[in-house]
DNA sequence: CAGTGGTCTAGACCACACT
DNA sequence: GTGTGGTCTAGACCACTGC
């Protein structure tokens, strides 16, 4: 019996090429945050393919929260300057219920070469640019979140410290109106920690305070990492919320 | 122009309705953990649907982790007897990468009243009988995990230490085993405390070092909430690892 | 009203597992 | 080979939005 060709590349379902492609575009710019890519016909078209189709890819995309569907209007792209999305990523919630309001008060922004573990987490060569940010963020009583913010420079080109303070809404928002950059997803590593002497002035609490140590890295369309941030949280009267599924 | 009667009752697709008896038959044991449930066409049979109908209510379960589809093998009830499923709501994660084993020693069972705040969480009324367990687990080196566990009496009953100690594996496919409880999701509330006189004893740990206090409901099918659990955990050397999406 | 996404069906064929 | 889930299609009809 003569050797067959192998099967090297796995199968891989029309749909998912269909979700690559939109991906694409996603990626590209092509469809922008906020608003209604093509109907659902009108990609069976441009792709040849059945509606059902591109259903599934569309379903499944809207699973991860990159599209959001919307009965009679259209399949719009996720965007985080919606209300409902304000908050998607930022899981402190008050003891007492409800939900936290918190004013951000920037204290930095500098340009400065990446040290090896910020470059590793961005993906950069160490010494690239970067540009790290500092913030507090308080409730009406007192500061609760002090945090270190690091960016790749070469996506954020002109950020400075008044820019950030001309900002009214989360910053995730202000990368997309600015930066034409949305957050997809993000990781967490959290740790218990001990206030030192500049946490415990920024959050106004007792040295040796415990905090919960919070490192983020958040990353764009395609895996890419572009955000490194290490928050440091009081939770005297807040919680970290998780939900495992 | 007269009154229209009201559409009261929402539309609800014949699919969620399918959904709905297929969780019913996963609450009430007629299909258990581990086990294959019937194939599409038998159900699409059953419920007098099309194939397509019930594969999307299997979808929706199985995006929820209530069910495993297994292709040219069939749809199972979800476990946590299975390997990939042991560790699915432990976050904990070493420092240096790689998975983390831990060793269990069990140090008390006691059937006792419920508090206010069990009661609550439970959803019971104060006084009601609950088991509380207590627990450390240790890696290779030293304790890591203290916890404290509540559980309604009425549904494990006859839960003993010594029953406790012969199981070899993770405490859910204890409950699966031994109480027909399979667990479905939890929520865990997190926050940064510091070690009191009992806590450093335990975890070997100086008083006031900084630990991690996670909070945990669990619930079984129909948002039944089963369990409740008080960890503390050593993050010198670990850390909690979460994704945002 | 037209256009969008949402549901449901029926049928064909593919990929995978077991025997 | 038989039976399972997985993909793809085509068409009908429903529900919601906005003109």
């Amino acid at each position: 019996m003569p050797l067959i060709s192998e099967p090297i590349a796995t199968f891989s379902p029309l749909y998912e090429q269909i979700k690559a492609m939109i991906l694409a575009s996603l990626q590209s710019s092509e469809w922008l945050p906020g608003s209604v890519i093509p109907s659902e016909m009108e990609l069976a078209a441009r792709y040849a393919v059945s509606q059902g189709t591109v259903r599934k890819a569309i379903d499944e995309l809207a699973a991860q929260n990159l599209l959001v569907r919307r009965q009679g209007k259209g399949t719009f792209v996720a965007t985080h300057q919606e209300d409902d999305w304000q908050y998607r990523f930022l899981r402190l919630e008050p003891d007492s219920g409800g939900r936290i309001h918190l004013k951000s008060q920037f204290l930095a922004c500098e340009s400065i070469k990446a040290d090896l573990s910020v470059a590793k987490l961005l993906k950069l060569k160490m010494g690239d640019p970067v540009i790290r940010i500092e913030r507090t963020q308080s409730t009406a009583r007192k500061p609760i979140v002090f945090e270190e913010i690091w960016l790749p420079e070469t996506r954020f080109i002109g950020l400075t410290l008044s820019s950030l303070n001309a900002w009214p809404g989360p910053m995730y928002g202000f990368y997309e109106a600015t930066y034409a950059t949305h957050m997809v997803r993000a990781e967490e590593k959290i740790k218990a920690i001990l206030a030192d002497q500049v946490l415990s002035s920024h959050l106004q609490l007792p040295l040796s305070a415990a905090l919960l140590s919070v490192e983020r890295v958040a990353f764009t369309y395609g895996n890419k990492p572009v955000e490194v941030r290490h928050a440091r949280y009081d939770t005297s009267e807040q919680h970290y919320e998780n939900k495992l599924n």
